[in-house]
DNA sequence: AGGAAGATGCTCT
DNA sequence: GAGCATCTTCCTA
C-alpha cells in the first residue's frame, strides 16, 4: 500500500509541482481494498487516455466511494441487484465502470475489491496535466475541462465502448501520482445522490481549483 | 452570487 | 412513466 507523507513541507499542488516523478506503476493489490479505503488513495494519481489516439492526463483532485450492496445510493445497491448496466461493478477491482449519466455524461469509475463486491470509485474531477488544448476542443472550451465527472468523461474522451475495460492497459489506464500528505485531504458527504446523502464518502484535495463543486466550502 | 430549468437517454417499475 | 452518481444556459440581483 501507498504511504502518506507526515510532514507537511509546503504544499505544492496549487503551484503545480510536478517533481519528483511519481512510480512507473501501482503498488500489487492497490485496489484490491474497499472503496472508501482506495478513494482517498487515488488522490494524486493520474487518469492517461489515449483514445482517439490523441494523448490526455489528468491528475484525480476527487473522488467518491460507492461501498457496496449495502450502499443505497450505489448502482450495485441490492435493491437493484445485478443487472446488465452495472455488471461491470462486480468484476474484479482494477475495470473501468463507465455509465449514462443523465442521458448525455459518460462517468468513469474505478472498480475496487473482489470479483462479486460490487464496489468502486467515481472519478469526480482531475487536474489537467497533459494534452489540454485536446481537451478543450473536446469540450468546446477552455476552462472547466475536468472539474466534474461529466466534464472529465469529455475531456478524455470516454465513452461506453470502456465499460469494462482493464485500466492497466491504453487507451485508458490508472497510473500512479504523487502522493499526499493526510492534511491535504478532506471528506465531505457525496454530491448528486438522494439516498445516503449523508455518508462521508467524498473525498478531495484541499483547497484544488479543480474540484467539482464550490470553492469555499471548508477550502 | 445563486437559483431554475431544459437537454437527453437509459434503467427499472 | 419516473427517476436519475450531470452540465449548461438563462435569468434575477
Amino acid at each position: 500500500m501507498r504511504m502518506r507523507e507526515r510532514n507537511a513541507t509546503p504544499w505544492a499542488w496549487h503551484s503545480r509541482i510536478r517533481d519528483p516523478l511519481p512510480p512507473e506503476r501501482l503498488p500489487a493489490g492497490f485496489l484490491d481494498r474497499p472503496a472508501e479505503a482506495v478513494a482517498p488513495d487515488l488522490l494524486g494519481c493520474r487518469i492517461a487516455s489515449s483514445i482517439d489516439g490523441r494523448q490526455t492526463v489528468g491528475v484525480i483532485v476527487e473522488t467518491e466511494a460507492y461501498v457496496g450492496p449495502h450502499d443505497p445510493a450505489s448502482h450495485a445497491a441490492a435493491r437493484i441487484g445485478k443487472t446488465a448496466r452495472n455488471a461491470t461493478m462486480f468484476q474484479a477491482g482494477g475495470a473501468a465502470y463507465v455509465y449514462l449519466s443523465y442521458g448525455i455524461h459518460w462517468c468513469l469509475n474505478v472498480v475496487t475489491g473482489r470479483e462479486g463486491e460490487g464496489t468502486g470509485v467515481l472519478i469526480r474531477a482531475l487536474d489537467p496535466l497533459e494534452g489540454t488544448d485536446v481537451m478543450a476542443e473536446r469540450r468546446g472550451r477552455a476552462d472547466q475541462l475536468c472539474s466534474g465527472p461529466g466534464r472529465l468523461g469529455q475531456a478524455l474522451g470516454i465513452t461506453g465502448d470502456l465499460d469494462g475495460h482493464r485500466l492497466e492497459h491504453p487507451p485508458l489506464r490508472l497510473l500512479p501520482g504523487w502522493t499526499l500528505p493526510c492534511s491535504a485531504i478532506a471528506v465531505s458527504p457525496r454530491i448528486g445522490i438522494r439516498l445516503a446523502a449523508d455518508w462521508p464518502l467524498r473525498f478531495h484535495i484541499r483547497g484544488h481549483p479543480s474540484v467539482s463543486k464550490a470553492r469555499g466550502s471548508a477550502s
